[in-house]
DNA sequence: TTACTCTTTAATGCATACATTAAAGTATGC
DNA sequence: GCATACTTTAATGTATGCATTAAAGAGTAA
């Protein structure tokens, strides 16, 4: 589930659908954290028979969604502040690497565009004052990134992360500052990677998330949003 | 599975038992790179029916170490030399993040005595040229390190790299040159940490990773190691 | 031969049955 | 009332059966 490229079984089959449709119902609230819930229930919800959603279970454990625990159901992890610092720190880390690798490649294997048009993005909703199309930008721009860095199992790590985070800051979406600090360090990593400067593409990013981290960090703990 | 405490009940359970046989016949060699083996083979191989064997297969896809393909059975995955650059790339990353934690901890809540006791192993193997034993507590060493980090998801993510890292050192082992400058690395990294100067930790520890990476991955490459 | 279609084979995905056993509930003794 | 032993309940772990369908093989026409 984590590593290799989808195959299309893996659409037709109910083990995988299910893993989707668990993810959705998690992250979409229906299945809150810290609740529990029998496979005989999920299955009738899903409207398939226990074996799927008990193999989907287990795919979403060694995800660290999840924990199975047998006779007491399947737990839907809460995420603490402490686990998104956690999540922040390796997300830090391993974008930082993806940056360098990007800057590092030859300039004509590299294609910005992509990058170039999610910060262009943030800067029309910034602008507009739209948020949630920042955010939504901000994530196009972090994946891309990932994307150039060219390190599958990064890719992987980071996409596995990524809906917790997206949860995160959904909560903290209005209550922080404007993000123009971001939007300079944007900037800021797209030169470094056009120029081929990897030390900077990593300097440069690693500061921005350690910040954003923080300051993400600090408004859960403000608000005493103590799991979510 | 790979996050969260070991419960009792996973040593009883076949699954569980499933994915940690399964993970030493492939390490053992005993089923090889590239490999495919159909549910049935493995099953009766261990004993037991189809369902565990399929939801260990699941579970150690989720971990990639295998691949599922319908009808053709499951695939054990060959690591390539850029495989294991991607591995080393991961690990330097996140093992000098946990070396730049262990040093920024309050110093009396640090037990450093298993990290020294790896090095002390470490010395003794050098001089007595048990380059094994060397690479026993080199393996002690890097692990104990991560531990000390406080990252659960570092420390999950980390071991479960471990096992392929181990088959890649297994094999360049002996054609390596005695490994005198991880001795001062490690050193150096343990001095970082006691005195607290966790960017001196990340430093070193990032830089011996990164070097003893490259020579892996050279060393892999030279002796035309294009999978393992 | 090669390319194409049809048939056969068998591995899988899923549903289901059932024994096991942890947890909840009940009864008993103090 | 409280603790302990016993009984009941029901969720799970595993085996098994079967329909589906990809892949292999056979047959046919060029």
């Amino acid at each position: 589930m984590i590593f290799g490229p989808p195959n299309d079984f893996r659409e037709k089959s109910n083990s995988y659908r299910a893993v989707g449709e668990l993810r959705r119902l998690i992250f979409a609230g229906e299945l809150s954290p810290g609740s529990d819930h029998l496979e005989t229930e999920l299955a009738e919800r899903l409207g398939m028979s226990r074996t799927p959603v008990r193999e989907a279970a287990l795919m979403l454990e060694a995800q660290g969604l999840v924990e199975v625990r047998p006779r007491r159901g399947i737990r839907i992890l809460p995420v603490s502040p402490e686990d998104m610092q956690e999540i922040y720190d390796i997300l830090t880390e391993l974008e930082a690497l993806a940056a360098a690798r990007a800057a590092s490649a030859p300039a004509g294997e590299r294609d910005l565009s992509l990058l170039e048009r999610s910060i262009e993005d943030m800067d029309a909703a910034l602008k507009s004052e739209d948020r949630q199309a920042w955010a939504d930008a901000d994530e196009r721009f972090h994946s891309e990134l990932v994307r150039l860095g060219g390190n599958r199992r990064v890719e992987a790590i980071t996409a596995m992360m990524a809906d917790q985070v997206r949860r995160a800051r959904a909560m903290t979406l209005y209550m922080r500052p404007a993000p123009v600090k971001s939007h300079e360090d944007h900037r800021g990593v797209l030169e470094a990677i056009r120029s081929g400067d990897a030390e900077a593409a990593r300097r440069i990013h690693h500061s921005h998330r350690t910040e954003a981290g923080a300051m993400l960090i600090a408004l859960l703990r403000q608000h005493r949003f103590h799991q979510l």
